[in-house]
RNA sequence: GUGGGCGUAGCUCAGUUGGUUAGAGCGCCAGGUUGUGGUCCUGGAGGCCGCGGGUUCGACCCCCGUCGCUCACCCCA
């Protein structure tokens, strides 16, 4: 219990049998984004501190108060990443792919917060982004594979929140009239936002307190404000999404935490998850980041998922099953202490089975037991009369049937019958 | 940053109004005739009772501080 070091305050460790699922969470995603048309973007796990708080806004909380920010040798300072989307967009104004440019990945994210359920100082995402474009098409896309990876985990309780930011014209003109309507209401605001209403209007809409949220029912809706062109561009990815067959629910509060955002925004919510960190992933427009980080002034969509929030919501589900396979085929009891085994095993796993051994010269008994807990299918057992005989002993460790829970074979018949036996 | 709950073996937890060698279950290790797991039996290892101070003849138990875990607010994934 006191050992000596421990993993830092709000981060964990993830080991098995657990890990498995997060095996199984990245190569489902993974394989999803390569069905989509996006590639692996591999980018620093920190920047210059400038490439996250020009994107996410400078005055937004995390960049005020949740950024683990530090200073290099060289005195430069940076900062370890708090969301995936502005490395991304960095890397591609530095390298100038051809667009769209479509990537994904899976990275640790960092904010310095007070750790609750669901919610940590390191926690994992993964997303993608599409760069260099400003067709409804590639909004849709993202969405679609979102959603559709949900469904591969098996999540059924989903929903998807949809609003529109309109472009920075659309906003000014937007935020100047609620600027005014809280202004005109701000004595019935909450006691923080009476105070915070003018430096960042926007965040009063994301107030849960009643208060707030009497003064925005009855306020300006974003969605009204939009121009001809953001207009139709909304229009455009809602029906798109409705043809898909996803359902979406319009959203006019919706306002995200990162200033980057234009147009489409979207959020996830996990209904099962009873506390306030339902959001299992979230994303939209960034029409102007790319030119913010200083490159041409393109277009880009993604969406960043919280891989501990997935879990979580798949657990609040009741989903138990794996999404990868990680139990081992073979396991090897070795009581000669010789290399017959080892060759053995080598062959075995160059011919594609999972296998494990035994170790520490330990009784064939305590081999059984551990054999028995590593969940393989087979032990195969090699001893002194196996040896002599150039045979090996299969014994089925699932098998309550006993005619077929053990037998002997040739070292060179070992092959045919482990095919059948294990299907593999 | 603010507030609540909790810190006793690897895990889940007991621990009598403070009384001397701190317990259980599970897990782990080793045995239970001659090479065999999953059930059963026996034995064993493993705890500065989170840490520091205080009160007391005496503290796992009471008080203070501190660190950690956890939940909530805020915000987010």
């Amino acid at each position: 219990m006191s050992a000596s070091f421990r993993a830092p305050v709000g981060t964990h460790d993830v080991l098995a049998p657990q890990s498995a699922l997060w095996e199984g969470l990245i190569a489902t995603f993974a394989d999803f984004a390569y069905r989509y048309g996006f590639t692996l973007a591999l980018t620093p796990m920190f920047e210059e501190i400038g490439v996250f708080n020009r994107g996410i806004g400078e005055h937004s909380d995390v960049a005020t108060k949740e950024m683990y920010v530090f200073q290099d040798r060289g005195e430069r300072t940076y900062a370890l990443r708090p969301e995936g989307t502005a490395s991304v967009v960095r890397a591609f104004v530095q390298h100038q792919p051809t667009t769209p440019y479509k990537a994904w990945y899976v990275t640790p994210a960092f904010r310095y917060e007070r750790p609750q359920a669901g919610r940590y100082r390191q926690h994992h995402q993964l997303g993608v982004e599409a760069i260099g474009s400003d067709d409804p098409a590639l909004d849709v896309e993202v969405i679609t594979l979102a959603w559709r990876f949900y469904q591969a985990l098996g999540l059924t309780r989903i929903r998807l929140l949809l609003n529109s930011m309109g472009h920075v014209e659309c906003r000014a003109r937007y935020v100047a009239v609620l600027r005014a309507h809280l202004e005109e209401h701000r004595s019935q605001l909450c006691d923080e936002h009476a105070t915070t209403w003018s430096q960042n209007p926007l965040r009063v809409l994301d107030c849960k307190r009643d208060a707030c949220i009497g003064v925005i029912n009855d306020g300006p809706l974003l969605p009204d404000f939009l121009c001809a062109d953001c207009a139709a561009h909304f229009a455009a990815v809602r029906s798109a999404l409705s043809d898909l067959g996803i359902d979406s629910t319009l959203e006019p509060r919706l306002v995200r935490g990162f200033d980057y955002y234009t147009r489409t925004t979207f959020e996830f919510v996990a209904d099962a998850l009873g506390n306030a960190q339902n959001a299992i992933g979230g994303g939209g427009r960034y029409d102007g980041l790319s030119e913010q980080l200083g490159g041409k002034p393109v277009g880009g969509v993604g969406f960043g998922s919280g891989i501990e929030r997935l879990l979580l919501a798949r657990e609040a589900e009741g989903l138990t099953g794996n999404l990868i396979n990680r139990t081992i085929d073979i396991f090897v009891v070795d009581t000669t202490g010789d290399d017959v085994a080892t060759v053995l095993v080598d062959d075995l796993r160059a011919r594609g089975y999972a296998v494990e051994r035994g170790f520490d010269g330990r009784s064939m008994k305590s081999q059984m037991k551990v054999a028995d807990r590593s969940g393989a299918a087979l032990a195969l057992l090699v001893g002194p009369q196996e040896v002599a005989a150039d045979e090996i002993t299969i014994r089925e460790l699932r098998s309550d049937d006993f005619d077929r829970a053990q037998l002997r074979v040739a070292r060179d018949e070992l092959w045919t019958v482990l095919r059948e036996r294990l299907n593999k």
